[in-house]
DNA sequence: CCGAACAGGTTTTACGTATAACTTCTCCTG
DNA sequence: CAGGAGAAGTTATACGTAAAACCTGTTCGG
């Protein structure tokens, strides 16, 4: 530790131990069998931990040109869903020395701003969860790696795709509803211009069509327990007969449902049946338990991971969609 | 760009600008007044467009030794809290050109490993909330300015600290219940040690302590709504007389005791009052709606940041704990 | 009209690391 | 016993940036 308060270099170290930094580098860098000694390496690995010496990462990184750091860009964490997708990514990016920096895009799920200026990190790729196109075609421009979750395969500009099988969630909410009768349906759907809520619409108006005497109404809202009362209650409102199902693009948005509904004297499901999307936590907190759509949030973030891996490595990534399970609960039942 | 597919360096900006690599330097860094004119300054900048440079943040971080950027660690993102813990960081480190990178302790709440294995991004200094005593001293180590949330001001080894000032919160929710005239209490606490939740339970029974015939008696569970329905309903089935009101150390806790109250048939808030801690969306989703004590996350964000600048900057952070109000909703009520 | 001050740059260097290229010595094999 | 093959290192270099130190020509005050 030549000069006072900064921190050790691996020179320091090579000087402690009586070598050079060059052999410092290769024992620590476990790249010695067969170039140093046992017992040097030894010597080494002792100074270094008498000094406590921890490599400068700007300099590593400079060297090598890659910083084994993915950037995860996410529109919100104030649910557990991101949390999941980041642990995922995170466990997977663990086992091959990588580490993940989260961005949360500070508009929400809307336009995001290149994530960039606010995340210094030096980056080796992204992940990026339901962008704009305008931040996608500026990650783009800066030819970093890309992964796309849960967007239109279509228009990632070529970048890979991770997505949740949605459009058979949807399939399956519709299919359950349809089953125990109900014929009028709210979809209160999400207040976003992004892909993933475009299928839950898309999937969910196919679905129906093929029913005759079916009407299905449609209502956006913020994404918001708070937003999603105000919508939900302006809706159920409306003229003509009430619907008997409420379809949620997600948790939240059925939570504010069932508060609408309180307010406007209706039972849950009794008087309206309500479905989310997600399986939060939140889903089983309220009463009655919602029906929803299990998403593997854990496993969505690992396949994101593991895409990104691969593009890294120049292999293909895995395709195929993530399956989604419907989890009925006691928010759905005959209409009256 | 002279060689294929590598990002232009400033190098490349300087032969396209028909300059020097130092005057790019000073160009695009903002130092240039009264070294290059102005003509020549708008050449290098258009070349930098042209050519989309973007620094290499590696190398500027090894050249000026610092990072500007600081490491976030939260317990867990399954909230909205730590979510807007980090807005408010967020919004002033951006104020004085930091990033903030965030650290979702693996293990939760509990015991964090040392952060900086995973989170290999280079560092200015940390924040962090409610760490055990060894990824403390472990940081310490380290050197890195470092600033605390919500943990013990004299057991920080030295780090500042920031606080919310809970014990007001918990003597304003024992307030609220005594004065409408509850005596027998079960408090529902974290199962985790940690300053913040000593500091509840100390509080609830130093308040509770100066009221004669009042009966408290403790249940603890892990930090989530599923865990505390189990605690709760094993407390609420316990012997001797059932309590009329439950303190939470949280409102997810709070949300698992309405689900215990419902599967034992009691109703709240007519057989059982009820408070949280936090203010979650959560507490105006469940019925009836809770009382609980709000906490602004993002002051306590802000604050947090604000800290750790002034300790970097070496002067002495703001000191004072971050006010909180009790709300007061359909939760709590007089005992029958 | 001389030198100082200044504008407008350029040259050079250092940050700490990883590794390619080189050196030296010893041992073994044909 | 020549010489090739390791073992056990060292020396030198590059990564891209910021900035200190240096250089050159012009202007202007005294």
């Amino acid at each position: 530790m030549a000069r006072g308060s900064t921190r050790p270099t691996s020179r320091d170290v090579a000087q402690a131990a009586g070598v050079s930094q060059a052999a410092v580098s290769l024992v620590l860098g476990d790249k010695w069998r067969g170039r140093v000694s046992e017992t040097t390496a030894e010597r080494v690995r002792e100074a270094a931990r008498t000094l406590g010496y921890r490599p400068n990462l700007a300099a590593r990184n400079l060297r090598l040109g890659r910083t084994r750091t993915v950037l995860l860009v996410v529109p919100a964490l104030t649910t557990e869903f991101f949390a999941g997708v980041y642990t995922g990514a995170t466990r997977v990016a663990a086992e091959h020395g990588f580490g993940v920096v989260l961005y949360p895009s500070p508009e929400g799920i809307g336009p995001a701003r290149n994530p960039f200026a606010s995340a210094q990190a030096a980056l080796d790729g992204v992940i990026a969860s339901s962008m704009a196109a305008d931040a996608l075609t500026a990650i783009r421009g800066d030819q970093l790696p890309l992964v796309m979750l849960d967007s239109d395969p279509e228009g990632s500009l070529g970048a890979a795709t991770v997505n949740l099988d949605i459009a058979d969630g949807i399939r399956q909410v519709a299919e359950h509803l349809l089953s125990l009768g109900h014929r009028r349906f709210l979809h209160l759907a999400a207040d976003v211009a992004s892909w993933t809520f475009e299928v839950r619409a898309r999937e969910l108006a196919a679905r129906l069509g093929t029913v005759p005497g079916t009407t299905l109404r449609t209502a956006h809202s913020p994404i918001s327990i708070e937003g999603a009362v105000t919508a939900a209650e302006a809706a159920l409102a409306g003229p003509g007969p009430r619907p008997t199902a409420v379809v949620c693009d997600d948790d939240q948005l059925a939570a504010g449902v069932y508060k609408a509904a309180r307010r406007a004297g209706l039972r849950v499901p009794d008087d309206l049946s309500v479905t989310g999307l997600d399986d939060l936590a939140l889903a089983t907190a309220i009463d009655p338990e919602l029906t929803t759509v299990r998403l593997d949030a854990e496993r969505f973030g690992e396949r994101g991971m593991r895409a990104l891996l691969a593009v890294l490595e120049g292999r293909a990534p895995e395709s195929g969609d993530i399956p989604v399970s419907l989890v009925v609960r006691g928010s759905t039942a005959p209409p009256r």
